[in-house]
DNA sequence: CGGTTGCTTGAGATCCATCAATAGGAGTGG
DNA sequence: CCACTCCTATTGATGGATCTCAAGCAACCG
């Protein structure tokens, strides 16, 4: 319930400037036709990588924004705390994902990102990235693309905790994750590496951890899914779908030539 | 829980051009210092203003979007209805509301639009709002600020619907719409006018209608509010924000000037 | 080996949903 | 003005979903 208080450890060599940016490329591309200059110039604003031990805060709740954070490698979430010491996580970031939208102006962070794993994460500067977006259409679209589909993300997210049940949750939840993680190569067709604690699943989903428990254990009953260490496995992602009302279609806005 | 079938109907000519923006604007000052051209150029932007009845839809669900939604008069919501024919409500809209992010691109939105009063609703080409961005750095500035606001405000729904109870979730709502309908002018000190019904609240809150009854029972017999009829009244504001876990200092960001 | 962290299980309490019935209020037509 | 209807608000009773507290277990790690 209580993150903790370790900051970031030093710039990380092991992420050369390519890989740094290779998986958010690789999402990117499903948003816009992106051109080997675009995609050129996007891995150049992508810089200084650092590191974070599980639970450490990235941007403290409250802090001041003037740079976007890119997960590189890891899990994290933005969450809320509040007055009474609940925590609230309202957005999970995976290895790829930019975790503002990325024109906003600075400001100050009502809500504090945080490491659910061991994570690295690259700082872009803001105006790099507006400045880019301004001359360069098609990476204006696939920014913006990135943004609507994470608004999805987060209206879903309000849907499951408003009507979902608690194993619907679960199940909605991680047929998401296969979604989110297949577009960038980090699952296989019949499950992905869950490396977060029953515990973070709970102040995602509005649950107790008792009771994620419980809910994982019905589903891996009914024979659905198999939860083995940081495997998950999904046996029947067609039947998951159906019990947890996901619906793929929203998932990719589509592009604006392809509209009617 | 169903709605209703019933189309928008034809121009409403009682909104003049400048009267059909005064909300809009009034609230965007709040979040860039606009000029004279600035509101005037916006002003420009706003046209083709509808009328619907309580419960119609204004934006299908699954349809395609080239036009941006502002409300002009009325309360709207964005909701999502699932197979098994519940409802969330995901996003509540006041008069001076624009419904969307200002910058996507034309899609297919996932989830619908619908009155939930009789509501006048105008349309904004997506186009000309994108060239005043990119032309107008204060438009741009504003426009940005209102979505930056607008995704706190999704985010802390999120935090409602999965850490607060059903009297602090009713509690946060009644804090935030005190504070929103401030800034453009449609509340008074001690209150302001609901027009909802209880059973959309229960769907925006993630409960039964039945719950949100005996919660508002609650509040009122705790003496933190009234509600006769249409009329809401609040009592004891700081201790309704306090019981709610409410904090006001979320709702400004900072203008980017202001930052240290 | 002891300490820590995460997972699992049980029992009891609480919050909230559901079902069903009644009451109030606004509009409508006679 | 009354009877009627629809919609919304209210109330009661009951069951279910989920929470909390508490304890035990398993894995990992220095």
């Amino acid at each position: 319930m209580i993150l903790g208080r370790i900051g970031g450890t030093a710039f990380t060599p092991r992420w050369a400037n390519d890989a740094m940016s290779e998986l958010f490329l690789r999402k990117l591309r499903h948003g816009a036709p992106l051109q080997a200059e675009d995609e050129a110039l996007l891995s150049c604003l992508v810089q200084g990588a650092r590191s974070y031990e599980a639970r450490a805060d990235i941007v403290p709740q409250g802090s001041a924004q003037r740079m976007l954070s890119l997960v590189l490698d890891g899990w994290a979430c933005r969450y809320k705390l509040l007055a009474n010491g609940r925590r609230q996580i309202t957005a999970l970031f995976l290895p790829g994902d930019l975790c503002e939208p990325f024109g906003v102006m600075p400001h100050v962070v009502d809500q504090g990102l945080a490491a659910l794993t061991p994570a690295v994460v690259a700082s872009v500067p803001l105006g790099a990235v507006q400045d880019a977006a301004r001359r360069w259409p098609r990476i204006a679209e696939a920014l913006w693309w990135d943004l609507l589909v994470a608004a999805t993300l987060e209206r879903e997210h309000i849907v499951s905790l408003g009507r979902r049940s608690a194993s619907e949750r679960l199940g909605h939840l991680f047929c998401e994750l296969h979604v989110r993680l297949t577009m960038v190569g980090l699952a296989d067709e019949d499950g992905f590496d869950l490396p977060i604690t029953q515990s973070d699943l709970s102040d995602l989903l509005g649950l107790s951890a008792v009771h994620v428990n419980r809910s994982l254990q019905d589903l891996r009953q009914t024979g659905l899914l198999a939860l083995r260490g940081r495997r998950l496995t999904l046996y029947d992602i067609d039947r998951l779908r159906e019990l947890s009302l996901f619906e793929p279609a929203w998932f990719h806005p589509r592009r604006s030539d392809a509209l009617p």
